[in-house]
DNA sequence: GGAAAATTTTGACAAGTGTCAAGCTTTTCT
DNA sequence: AGAAAAGCTTGACACTTGTCAAAATTTTCC
């Protein structure tokens, strides 16, 4: 068995494999997190969101934490590549702006009923020792993303940064 | 047996003792509420911050649902009256500043783990639709209250309100 | 092809959930 | 005081939860 602790001494291909599963998995938690929440989540309504049964959740993952855990992380990575992408990618302003907007766009459309989790997270983080840390790390992550986009613009415009990079996040994420 | 149905018919003293006894109740899921979040509160966590067992829940409530929703309804009637008498009472333009700030303080100071309480309730209202209707209509009643307050200021300055009710809601929340 | 390893299913477990009814205790009323 | 009502406790129910181990299945490798 390979289960979820000691990834080394796997070959690569194995462990690709194990790893595209657990993505597979994790993308069934955010589904049913987004869909129900995290109070009404368990891990037989995610298995079912899946195409295995509740019982393989245990060998990808350690625990019901570790894999809420590793989903929101996931997505919040989905989204931050796919902000950097767009700022890496933009030779002008308006290049940065529109896709900016473009993908801004996107989140906000395509992905409410993401946005809605992560608040649902966010407001467990105020009870719940175990995700403080981790989620911290992500609004860190995300933060961080904002200022990167922030920099860029200011360097397209050959304006210099201004604001703060709190205050630009919690102004976006609001 | 009273039961939590059919309030009228009975004389007004055991009336006040059943509703004082549903107060009292409420208060205790207050505090679980305001201690675990809602995902971890039960009712037999409740019952034991109460004097009471668990079965006397469902003698003074219709379900879990009634009695959250009670619980908070009363949490927020408590914060409207609070700010409503700085209001009637303040007759000058100072007195109504510095009552207002204080009764701010005492929330922020007194109530930080009711607050965090409110924003888990209204993270739940995104998926459970018993709530929404609800939460709804207690966030109206704060935004009245907050209204109140700032035409209350525009009285005593003789200054016309210049903002939307629901903008400065808003931003007093947070 | 067949042993070994990896993966997945199945079923069980102990604990916890909301709900409710039957009974015990206290209060109220005449 | 004694009957009736209200208040409260107890214990059960059906169900759900996270966890895990043993068995069944599939894949890998020689």
């Amino acid at each position: 068995m390979q289960k979820v602790t000691r990834l080394d001494r796997i070959s690569p291909q194995r462990a690709d494999k194990f790893a595209e599963r657990r993505a597979e998995l994790a993308e069934a938690a955010l589904q049913t997190l987004s869909e129900l929440g995290y109070a009404r989540t368990s891990l037989r309504e995610i298995a079912q969101n899946s195409e295995f049964t509740h019982g393989v959740l245990h060998y990808y993952f350690h625990d019901k934490v570790d894999l809420i855990l590793c989903s929101v992380r996931q997505y919040k990575a989905r989204c931050v590549t796919r902000y950097d992408r767009v700022t890496a990618d933009a030779k002008t302003y308006e290049d940065l702006m529109t896709g900016f907007l473009a993908a801004l766009a996107q989140t906000m459309r395509d992905e409410a009923h993401m946005h809605r989790l992560w608040y649902d997270i966010r407001s467990q983080t105020l009870f719940e020792t175990a995700f403080r840390a981790d989620v911290a790390e992500l609004d860190k992550s995300l933060e961080d993303m904002i200022w990167r986009i922030m920099c860029r613009f200011a360097e397209l415009t050959g304006e210099p940064q201004s604001v703060s990079p709190s205050a630009i996040y919690a102004m976006i994420d609001g």
